[in-house]
DNA sequence: ACGATTTGACCGAA
DNA sequence: TTCGGTCAAATCGT
């Protein structure tokens, strides 16, 4: 109508989108004490409905953001860029180390652009649960008055895909331990989402508007339920510990359990139920982004329903 | 050999 | 200038 209307727009945007995300991480903590207060079979009902509520406040933010979940891809440089096009692995190269320097010194710039604050979704759990996607982890970093580092994930098929999801995972509570993960973007690579469309209502298939939605195996009525994730949650600590001896800095440990986790396991949270989860695997079908990153290794399925390796983890964690 | 992680450097936004 | 996100060589693990 008139131009104040118009020009109040955009900060009312702004304000309702922020109101949401409050909203949204509201419901994720409302998840965490729904875990761990009541039985799992109401767990499993209870959870249900915290998604749908976070459902809600996806979408919502989806609407708002009119629709543009390509912010991210569009910040990202494409393939097709000359900074990826021209990239090389160390071993593709076979000249790593001698005039590494020089190549260290390469004009990066205009190589990649930072994302600015675009549609992302935060997800705070206890448990380092992962969403079923195959995730790389590209960078670490200590960020300021932030007592844990940061870990930053890319899709597995980013290369190979033009995947452009990635996430962002930081422990931001000491007891109990509290993960952060921060999603940016959406899956496009083709393994990516056999899950989500389940969660998703069916109107927001078009948009995959948040593929990361998590239904865990842990709160499915699982025989382990009086030992839940903190076991595993547990045993990365051991693992913090044991890394730790070699750590001066005991606040920011090289070898954060976050990474450990999307490291080792790329794991449950399927809306699949664990026989279905492993006899997908089995064809080595439905979940080939979880199995592109499992490829080489023998796989078992704990009691949480954490993929893992079966190797190292029965070995350093006495699973 | 190959794929994943570590980590210091580089870069852009604030 | 500072801070945080990303890159990429070196390194690690299987």
């Amino acid at each position: 109508m008139d131009s104040s209307w118009h020009g109040n727009l955009p900060a009312n945007r702004k304000k309702a989108i922020d109101e949401l995300v409050r909203g949204q991480e509201i419901a994720a903590q409302l998840k965490l004490v729904v875990n761990r207060s009541i039985g799992v079979d109401e767990s499993v009902f209870a959870e249900d409905l915290v998604e749908k509520i976070m459902n809600s406040f996806n979408s919502s933010l989806y609407m708002l953001n009119g629709g543009e979940f390509d912010e991210v891809a569009s910040q990202i440089p494409q393939v097709g860029s000359p900074c990826w096009g021209g990239r090389k692995s160390s071993k593709d190269s076979g000249e790593s180390g001698k005039g590494t320097a020089e190549l260290k010194l390469k004009d990066r710039r205009g190589c990649y652009k930072r994302r600015k604050s675009s549609h992302s979704r935060t997800d705070d759990s206890t448990t380092l649960t992962d969403d079923g996607h195959a995730w790389r982890k590209y960078g670490q970093k200590v960020i300021l008055n932030a007592k844990y580092p940061r870990n930053y994930f890319r899709c597995t098929h980013k290369y190979d895909q033009q995947c452009q999801a990635i996430k962002q995972v930081q422990r931001i509570q000491d007891e109990p331990p509290l993960y952060r993960t921060t999603y940016y973007g959406h899956h496009t690579c083709k393994n990516s989402l056999k899950a989500s469309q389940f969660v998703l209502d069916p109107r927001d298939h078009r948009d995959d508007i948040d593929s990361s939605i998590l239904i865990s195996f842990n709160s499915n009525g699982d025989h382990a339920s009086n030992k839940p994730s903190d076991s595993l949650l547990a045993s990365f600590q051991t693992v913090k510990q044991e890394c730790c001896h070699k750590e001066d800095n005991m606040n920011m440990p090289s070898y954060d359990p976050t990474t450990q986790y999307n490291n080792q396991a790329s794991s449950s949270d399927y809306l699949l139920s664990p026989d279905d989860y492993m006899s997908a695997f089995d064809q080595g079908d439905v979940i080939s982004g979880v199995n592109s990153s499992c490829t080489t290794s023998s796989h078992s399925l704990d009691m949480d329903g954490i993929m893992m390796e079966s190797a190292d983890f029965d070995d350093d964690f006495g699973f």
